[in-house]
This record gives C-alpha cells, structure tokens and sequence, in this order.
DNA sequence: GCAATAAGTCAGAAAAAAATGACTACGGAA
DNA sequence: TTCCGTAGTCATTTTTTTCTGACTTATTGC
C-alpha cells in the first residue's frame, strides 16, 4: 500500500461548520467571555475593544441560531437583555480549555 | 454583586489565534485529511473538490507556519513532496474529537 | 414632554479572503 | 529536446466579511 493509496478513504469534515461559527474577528472572544459570566449587549460593546455594533449584534445572532447563546429579557430595574450559554454551549468549554493547553 | 459587576473579571481569548488557524473555507478539510494520512499537493487538489492551487497553497503554508504540518520531500519515483502532521498537530486530534460529539 | 439608556437595524464603503488564469522550475521518459 | 508530472508563484478580479454613520423603538428619570 503506498501513502498515495493510503489516502482514498475520504469522508467529509464534520467540524467546519462549527469552526466556521467560532471563528471570524470577534467570536472566540465573544464566546469566551460568555463562559466567564451572563453578557448584556452594551457591556460587551466595551468590552470587546474596537467592534461595533452591526458586527456585534451579528455574532450574537449566529451563536442564537446555533443554540450555544440564548437570550433572556430581564425585568430589573433598567430593563434589559443578557445572553447566556445554552447546555451546548458549555459543553463546548472544555474543548476550549484543551485547545488552550495546546497553545 | 450584580450580574453587571461579574463581567468584570477581563482577559483576553488565547484560543482565538488557533481557531483562526483552523477556520477559513478549506483548512478544516484540509486538517481533517491531514489526520488520515500524509498528503500531496496535486492529491489534496483532487480531494478538496473546488480548491484552487492558490488557496491550498495558502492553507498548506499557514499550516506549516503553525507548525501544525511538516512537509517532507520523499525521493521516491516521481520525487514529490508529502505534508504530515507534527506532534502539535496530532495533539488536536482529540479536539477535533470532541467537537464531532457535540455537534 | 425631553433627554438618556439599552438594544438594536439599514445601506453603503472599506478591508480581507478566496478564485482565476498565466507563468515558473525541476526531474524523468521517449 | 520536447513533453509530462509535480509543486508551486504572481497579478488581478471576485466574493465575503467587517466597519461606518445615520436611524429606530422601547423604557425610564427628571
């Protein structure tokens, strides 16, 4: 068997699409600061040094579509809506943690 | 404390330099055969249906650069070039292992 | 009622990533 | 010496992503 031959059992790449939901200017980020607490929109406009908001509210948006955020309407005494990690989501904090060690 | 206050805690994404490594159109294919088997240029133009020269070319080097992949002449009939992964590279395969379970 | 805070949307511009097509360089076979 | 396979590079165009600035909607404080 060469090494030519040793490649043909293809088979399709299953992580791309949540690599490509990961990644990009902000995500990672995003992400990771959603792991460390529940996250408001203006907040993470300061925080997130340089973004703005059509940048940000996008992101949002894709980590909702994916399930791994979800956001909840608080009613305190401002008002207000904060983003949390759904279950999927933090079932992906410890492959963070890993890639980390890599690193 | 308010959930405010909790946010306060800043440090930076240290996974955002390898998932932008890994993110992009092709580079996860590319990864995923890389775990497979050693690879070739024209073998990887075939197998990654729709990939120009440029783009693998790009993807290879970054690789590389990340010390993720080593390319390795092989004096073998038709000389030719092989890229494996390196150690470094090969302690991702368990992340990539994960993140199939998740999603 | 008027301004401020909070959380956005929208259209267009700029920047970054990917694709195209032509070209290069080397070794081996005929 | 000419052609083929292998492995690319380079300049330019196209596509995708990100940024900018103006505008929106709802709630709250004065």
């Amino acid at each position: 068997m060469t090494t030519e031959n040793r490649e043909e059992k293809e088979e399709t790449c299953r992580v791309q699409g949540l690599l490509k939901l990961l990644s990009g200017k902000w995500k990672p980020e995003l992400f990771h600061l959603a792991t460390l607490a529940p996250l408001r929109f203006n907040s993470l406009m300061r925080r997130l040094k340089g973004i703005n908001k059509q940048s940000l509210a996008t992101a949002l948006r894709e980590l909702e579509d994916a399930e791994l955020l979800e956001k909840s309407v608080i009613s305190e005494k401002p008002l207000h809506i904060e983003y949390q990690l759904t279950e999927k989501g933090k079932s992906l904090i410890p492959v963070f943690q890993q890639l980390e060690k890599i690193m």
